[in-house]
DNA sequence: CCATTATGTTTTTTT
DNA sequence: AACATAATGG
């Protein structure tokens, strides 16, 4: 056995790495050390069991995840054989399958080599063709948002739901318009060439459904499979993997469904609770040992997560590093405070440790809660980086541009095509943009094939008045005319010459930089300008693929690459800076020092995950995922009031914190006392007493975090019974021994106490079965 | 057709 | 508060 391949791997990663193949389950707690687990494993797939690497499929959840899985591998078993593995996210593995055998598919079988130039939409695209699908079904966008229609296809379509069965069960009428909308946003799609993400998926599927000799020959191909983030798999996701696995049965998942936070777009926690009844023969490990994070941060995550009431297996993680700082739990007036408070501490830090700023992170729940941290960090100097906000190639300026590209490959894209008609403005406004398109629909052409008729129909009779068929004033022709020639300049160039020179002769001919400048003025025009000559940068990459291979190489990685992963960050990466980050895109990530704002009702959990448990049970494991990123300082925070469109409201801690007890935590105004305004604590205070009453009208105070923890308002449900425990409260359990209540709750005959017994963790019990016993203090 | 103004909407999280 | 779309007037 090659000891590289095994060395320094505990007990367990070790039962992993090397477990024979066939269906192999990891439950892999926060920081057990899951990617290395994954790495070695495919090295000792190709190292010991001398597999071909071009026979493994790793899949993974984020390109970013892929890369750094490609890059420990490199390191172990060497470039030439890593590079042969084949790795990537869902979304893009389909993507490389379908550009291979799409044709195979009806939507491709007239012109299979056009159907595998397919472009991929992202939301911006599916919701420009959306606003198309509604215009032509004369159905209103106040009535009918299309963001809300298009969430429920995707759904659909995640479900592998089909529009014959969507309109098949349609029961309101709702639902039958989506049904309609469904239909032809999937025949517009077709008919642009395109697919959305999710038909990525979806079609992947369904080739390999109809076509089982394409099936067969993947299965040949991907002899052993490995996916990670197993729990975050959506339904078609997972028959995706069951085709792709039947065969050999070598299947090796990594996930935990305590981190199952990807619920809202269509995962199936079930997915992972259950693959023991799909593989009866497969082998569980369970790795709980945990390297990243002090055990009293470990504590502090242990108690969320055990006050859920769904997950299956009990894991319970733990760490060697015993010691360490408690959690602060700090209460600001506002998120402008909240924001210096976070600003300060930061300096401090690094001031009294040397620390780099690269090891602090600001996780919250929502982008827009950036805003205040990034004026905050500004003020004092402080350089961040924010991951995702409006992502790089989602800015007007880069999409324009991009647009411009894809009709270049693909001029049929009428999505594209509506975008970059009159940009920059070019004398096409709305109407003739508009007759143009029903000019097109009444000949049955795409609008690129009536633009051509237009232009030739000019040449062959010169000085003649426009056919009646076309309806365009001689102004509206002549400019729509100089549209096409530009575009037919650009297609015959295309091939000719590389993609950088391609993207400088557009910009060069749609003048570009003077646009941009005429339109956001010196400042902000030149900033922009910035971004367009960051994608030229980008478009270099490209420059060693054969020519026609160029384009749609590009257009490939830029549509299925997030700016989490994108290249921009990629060179940001020396740079020293804070991190600010949502709590979704923090999973996989470490940090020594992690500030968690934000933690109030309405944010986290977020509003509209309130009213369905599971869902609410997600926001539980979002905050978990939250806690399990700090390695040795972690500081929760929540303000008193906050901002919300402009407006403030007094917020509620959030409930979850409820569930920490009160000796994990060191609750902490460690800010100047004159920062402390007298608003703050004297409507904090009587807020709180209000709220001091337990439900059952017994008085809890001090000691339990519930007190702060309470909506006011909101109906409480009145137990029938009273509370026997209530939080703070000393008890003794027979084999646990002594602990303190941090919750209860009253069910019908018993009563359900949530309990931290130190040394022990945090458990639930119930009363009387438990024989729980009072301890005077 | 375009610039300005009025009005409405947004914020959940992402491949 | 910030941004996008719709309505209005030049």
């Amino acid at each position: 056995m090659s000891t590289i391949i095994l060395e320094g791997l505990n007990e367990r990663q070790r039962e992993a790495v090397t477990a024979p193949p066939g269906p192999v389950l990891v439950l892999a707690g926060p920081g057990s050390g899951k990617t290395r687990v994954l790495t070695h494993r495919i090295a000792y797939l190709i190292g010991e069991l001398n597999i071909s690497p071009a026979s493994i499929l790793a899949v993974t959840f984020t390109n970013k995840a892929a890369r750094e899985m490609r890059e420990r591998l490199d390191k172990l078993i060497g470039p030439e054989l890593a590079e042969r593995v084949m790795m990537g996210t869902f979304h893009s593995v389909c993507a490389r399958f379908l550009r291979r055998d799409i044709g195979h598919l009806d939507r491709g079988r007239q012109n299979p080599d056009q159907a595998r130039n397919f472009v991929v939409y992202d939301s911006d695209d599916q919701l420009q063709l959306m606003r198309q699908v509604l215009k032509e079904l004369r159905l209103d966008e106040k009535q009918y948002p299309p963001r809300q229609i298009l969430s429920r296809i995707s759904s659909a379509k995640n479900e592998l739901i089909s529009i014959a069965e969507y309109s098949r069960y349609a029961r309101t009428y709702y639902e039958e318009i989506i049904s309609r909308c469904y239909e032809l946003y999937q025949r517009k799609l077709i008919a642009n060439n395109a697919l959305d993400f999710d038909d990525l998926l979806v079609e992947t599927v369904r080739l390999f459904d109809q076509h089982p000799d394409v099936l067969q020959r993947y299965q040949k191909r991907y002899a052993h499979l490995l996916i990670d983030e197993y729990q975050d798999t959506n339904r078609a996701q997972y028959t995706l993997v069951k085709q792709l696995a039947s065969a050999q049965r070598n299947l090796f998942v990594v996930g935990d469904e305590a981190q199952a936070i990807y619920g809202w777009r269509g995962a199936d926690i079930r997915n992972i609770l259950q693959f023991e009844d799909d593989f009866p023969d497969a082998k569980v490990i369970l790795l709980e040992q945990n390297y990243r994070s002090t055990q009293p941060i470990l504590d502090v995550a242990q108690a969320i997560i055990v006050a859920s009431r769904q997950l299956k297996h009990s894991k319970s993680i733990w760490s060697e590093r015993k010691d360490g700082l408690r959690v602060r739990l700090i209460e600001t007036y506002d998120e402008g405070e909240e924001a210096r408070f976070v600003a300060d501490e930061i300096e401090r830090l690094r001031a009294v440790s040397g620390a780099s700023l690269n090891d602090f992170a600001v996780m919250y729940r929502t982008n827009a809660q950036s805003r205040a941290l990034e004026e905050a960090l500004i003020s004092r100097g402080v350089p961040y980086r924010l991951i995702g906000g409006t992502r790089f190639y989602e800015r007007k300026e880069i999409k324009d541009i991009l647009a411009y590209m894809r009709l270049i490959h693909n001029p049929y894209d009428t999505v594209s095509f509506e975008r970059v008609l009159n940009v920059p403005n070019r004398g096409i406004g709305d109407k003739t943009r508009d007759q143009l398109i029903q000019w097109a629909a009444s000949l049955q052409i795409p609008p690129y094939t009536a633009l051509q008729l237009l232009a030739s129909d000019q040449e062959e009779d010169q000085e003649q008045r426009p056919a009646p068929s076309m309806p365009f004033a001689s102004r509206q022709r002549a400019a729509l005319q100089s549209f096409v020639a530009l575009l037919d300049e650009l297609i015959a160039a295309r091939d000719q010459i590389s993609l950088p020179e391609l993207l400088d002769l557009t910009l060069e001919r749609v003048n570009y930089h003077e646009a941009l400048v005429r339109e956001y003025g010196p400042d902000e025009g030149e900033e922009r300008w910035e971004n367009v000559l960051e994608l030229r940068n980008v478009s270099f990459e490209y420059i060693n693929f054969p020519r026609e291979a160029q384009l749609p190489t590009f257009l490939e990685e830029v549509a299925l690459v997030s700016d989490v992963d994108s290249l921009d960050q990629r060179r940001e990466r020396d740079r020293d800076a804070v991190t600010l980050i949502t709590l979704h895109q923090a999973k996989g990530l470490e940090y020594a020092v992690v500030f968690l704002v934000g933690l109030e009702e309405g944010l986290l959990p977020h509003s509209r995950s309130a009213s369905e448990m599971d869902r609410l049970e997600e926001e539980r494991r979002l905050l978990y995922v939250g806690v399990t990123r700090a390695k040795e300082r972690l500081y929760l925070l929540y303000a008193f009031r906050r901002a919300q469109w402009g407006r403030y409201e007094a917020t509620a801690p959030s409930r979850f914190l409820a569930d920490i007890p009160t000796m994990l935590i060191e609750r902490g105004p460690a800010r100047p006392v004159e920062m402390v305004r007298q608003t703050s604590l004297f409507t904090h205070r009587s807020f709180g007493s209000n709220q001091s009453l337990a439900p059952g009208g017994t008085k809890r105070r001090g000691r339990s975090l519930s007190t702060a923890g309470q909506k006011n308002t909101k109906e409480q449900p009145q137990p029938t019974r009273t509370a026997r425990f209530f939080a703070g409260q000393k008890v003794r359990h027979a084999q646990f021994g002594e602990g303190t209540v941090v919750t209860s709750r009253v069910l019908d005959d018993d009563e359900e106490v949530t309990v931290a017994f130190p040394g022990k963790g945090v458990k639930r019990l119930l009363a009387a079965f438990a024989k729980l016993e009072h301890i005077k203090d």
